[in-house]
RNA sequence: GGGCCUGUAGCUCAGCCAGGUAGAGUAUCGGGCUUUUAACCCGAGGGUCCCGGGUCCGAAUCCCGGCAGGCCCGCCA
């Protein structure tokens, strides 16, 4: 079997992309993917999805030999249709105001749009991913696609009958594809282009209001004009993409299911009004939230990738958005270990020095080069589970949670001495022990008997652990309890759990001082 | 109204997009952890791959038709 690139369907999608641009005809000299960079609401694990795959497609192109360039494209043009849970309640005033206009709630960039774009962007640095950033606002700015823009607002009607043709939508028989930004009240999509004046390149509208999200925004009532190429105003989404594809040379573009439409309209419009074959595209599903502990908590939290950061290494993110691309993908924190395990069973096949033997294991290992963006280590790091790290960190002494792992480490002969990898990957599984494992201390219902057992427990524990583990015993026998319910008890005064590590160890651990002390407080508190 | 996804072990899911011996975690049971405690380690049992047809030497995987659940779009962008 012939095996295209790596094997993974990255590299599918590139040899088609390819295939298709040869069938066109068009030259092979650049080929440039591009996704979108939402800028109007914090961005979603699917956000960084859309960027991350396009920039493997990218690398697969590259890798069969062509060259190739990706730009990651902020929509700051776009107005704000609805305040993101959590932000602050005067940003309501700036709805219908491009996201580029509006002040920045958290005051460190220049703006809202340059804001929420800025953490798309820290989290494909984090990731590592190549790309080339452009902004709606600038591109409009210096009319990057002014050209495009005359031709579409010269055959609208032509356009509008396309739209009714393909989605059913009228809206765009009798305006404009067009929204300028109201000279007056400085919104958008509220002002109604219905002239375009080809002569001069100007649009005239009137800033009547419209219907977003099921609410109806009043206009201004401003009448006026405005040149098409400037910042001035924005194509619609039917039409945009179709002169940024021409403007760009776009070959290659993912989109989400939400937006299937806007993309048929938008193929139509880039092959028969602009003359530009649109470029090749591949559908995918959502990203929906499960609901883990954490997001269910505080409705409206958004699951970004920085969320997945704290708990796991940039690795086991891009292999959560390469693995697959077909499907709907359910998020949960609660995954994450899982993720971080399967890292390092396909880094164990990678470098394996065994030859391939099935699609299977090529694909794993394509897999891993590409979750790697093709620059993967020459040595396999050290592979401890990450459930292991959990279960130890969620353990761990308050204060020195790092220390204790890695001593824990080497008393099971796992490690020698803890690298950077290794003391990074005990800080994510600590955050998530600590965070997600919930250690619920809740009081515990004592009777007369297991408090004078524990007080007498309290003065026999001594700094050495046999000893300790003996003392547990010593009392259980001494009051004729099953020492088992004994444990049971302190597990759950120590750790809130109704099982745990040899207990002996463990209270040397966590030091004996202070184990006595909670222990005197469980007592205290009946 | 239009489009898409999912259905695999008791439970949660991977494998499907490039057809080749049915997988993992968890739960259950058994063993180990230099002497009674496991969340750790080793092992075992457990499947009509939703149903029906088709293609193929060969189908969980591809095609057609059902059933069940979910998501997206329907005059916002």
């Amino acid at each position: 079997m012939q095996i295209i690139g790596k094997g993974t369907w990255i590299d599918l999608v590139a040899y088609k992309v390819i295939e298709r641009e040869k069938s066109l005809g068009r030259s092979l000299d650049l080929i440039r993917v591009e996704s979108g960079l939402g800028a109007s609401g914090i961005p979603h694990i699917g956000s960084l999805a859309d960027a991350a795959r396009a920039a493997a497609v990218k690398l697969a192109l590259e890798n069969l030999g062509y060259k190739s360039e990706f730009i990651a494209f902020s929509d700051d043009m776009d107005g704000l249709r609805k305040v993101p849970h959590g932000l602050p309640e005067w940003l309501n005033d700036y709805l219908a105001y491009p996201v580029s206009s509006i002040p920045d709630p958290f005051k460190c960039h220049e703006s809202y749009g340059t804001h929420m774009s800025s953490m798309l962007i820290d989290a494909m640095e984090k990731c590592g991913i190549e790309f080339k950033f452009m902004s709606g606002r600038d591109a409009y700015r210096r009319g990057l696609y002014t050209k495009q823009a005359v031709k579409i607002l010269e055959n609208w009607e032509k356009i509008g009958q396309a739209i009714e043709e393909i989605t059913g939508q009228t809206k765009f028989k009798s305006q404009l594809p067009y929204f300028p930004i109201c000279e007056n009240c400085h919104r958008i999509y509220l002002a109604r282009a219905t002239l375009y004046d080809k002569n001069v390149q100007k649009v005239v509208y009137k800033c009547e209001g419209t219907e977003i999200r099921k609410k109806f925004i009043k206009g201004c009532g401003y009448e006026g004009e405005t040149k098409i190429d400037k910042d001035q105003g924005k194509l619609a989404w039917k039409v945009e993409f179709a002169a940024r594809w021409a403007s760009l040379d776009i070959r290659y573009e993912a989109y989400g299911k939400d937006i299937a439409d806007s993309v048929k309209v938008n193929d139509w419009v880039a092959d028969n009004i602009l003359d530009f074959p649109h470029p090749y595209h591949v559908r995918y599903e959502m990203f929906l939230d499960k609901g883990g502990k954490k997001i269910s908590k505080s409705a409206g939290n958004v699951f970004t990738p920085q969320t997945w950061l704290r708990y796991g290494t940039p690795q086991s993110l891009l292999l959560l958005l390469y693995k697959r691309i077909v499907g709907t993908r359910t998020l949960s924190i609660e995954d994450i270990p899982n993720y971080m395990d399967e890292v390092d069973q396909i880094e164990e096949i990678y470098f394996s020095k065994k030859e391939p033997s099935s699609m299977w294991e090529i694909k794993l290992r394509g897999l891993y080069e590409y979750i790697n963006l093709l620059k993967p280590p020459e040595k396999p790091s050290k592979h401890i589970p990450y459930s292991l790290l959990v279960q130890l960190g969620a353990i761990a002494p308050e204060g020195k949670e790092v220390e204790y792992v890695v001593n824990k480490l080497k008393q099971y002969g796992m490690i020698k001495e803890a690298d950077e990898k290794v003391i990074q990957r005990i800080k994510l599984a600590i955050n998530w022990a600590k965070e997600m494992h919930e250690v619920k201390r809740e009081k515990i219902q004592l009777n007369e008997k297991e408090k004078q057992m524990i007080k007498e427990l309290i003065s026999t524990l001594t700094n050495d652990p046999k000893e300790s583990q003996q003392a547990i015993f010593q009392t259980a026998k001494k009051y004729e309890v099953e020492p088992k319910d004994f444990f049971k008890t302190l597990y759950k005064i120590l750790l809130g759990t109704e099982s745990g590590p040899r207990l002996g160890p463990y209270i040397v651990d966590i030091g004996l001082e202070k184990a006595r002390t909670i222990l005197a407080q469980a007592i205290e508190e009946n």
